[in-house]
DNA sequence: TTCGAATATTCCTGTAAAGGAATATCCGCA
DNA sequence: TGCGGATATTCCTTTACAGGAATATTCGAA
């Protein structure tokens, strides 16, 4: 998992745009009236989004068209499956911790009594 | 969803504290050592995912046990689940975007038939 | 080719955040 | 109560980044 993916959702307005994006494809003039965003704010915003891999465009006659990329989501899900798993078994397993820290100091195994 | 969650993954050494932390709980100081972070960083880093409520510290005896908070996974699952829904549905409807413009123009209704 | 709408880029400034080094704090124990 | 290990905090400096304003670029149509 790629920090730049979470870099890239760490700005509000990024976020929004995502959120927006969910919608449906859109164009940088529409982005930003909905988000009442400046036009320059909203197309750095998008370059930042593209970068990551987040986003795709789409020129259509003198428009821009922004999509969102599939992929990043189902790297982000992958991601949150290892944790789902990790729940799981171990989850708040803080005595499996304690239980090494036993067993790193000299206490001898007692046979389990 | 919040962008503070991906805010707090967005910094690399604190994305590998909580892939870290996936394998169970940990005092700071074998965080640190793991990461090869000095001490203080590495606290500092655990306060900002702290703050947001990705980790929780549980303090034995002199050391402070962190681990991983489920919360946050649980929302940016939901979060992912919009995309996913929106995803079956639209997906890639670039279409429909360009129907919706040619809505917009002079073509009258056409009585929904 | 020229114009205008839509969008991208640049320059500037303020600010938030990260690492390094030093230091403070907390806690169990002798 | 004082000590030492473990951890947290502070101060400082540097850097990355966001917004504002102005400007450059692109593309289609006349």
């Amino acid at each position: 998992m790629n920090a730049t993916t979470f870099s890239a959702l760490a700005e509000p307005n990024r976020l929004d745009i995502i959120e927006l994006l969910r919608d449906g494809p859109m164009p940088v003039g529409e982005i930003a009236d909905r988000l009442e965003l400046h036009q320059p704010q909203a197309s750095k915003h998008l370059r930042v989004l593209s970068d990551a891999g987040l986003v795709e465009v789409q020129p259509v006659a003198n428009k821009r068209i922004y999509k969102l990329c599939p992929q990043p989501f189902l790297e982000m899900d992958e991601w949150l499956d290892s944790f789902r798993r990790a729940w799981e078994e171990r989850f708040d397993r803080l005595d499996d911790y304690l239980r090494e820290l036993q067993g790193m100091e000299k206490k001898p195994d007692n046979g389990g009594k």
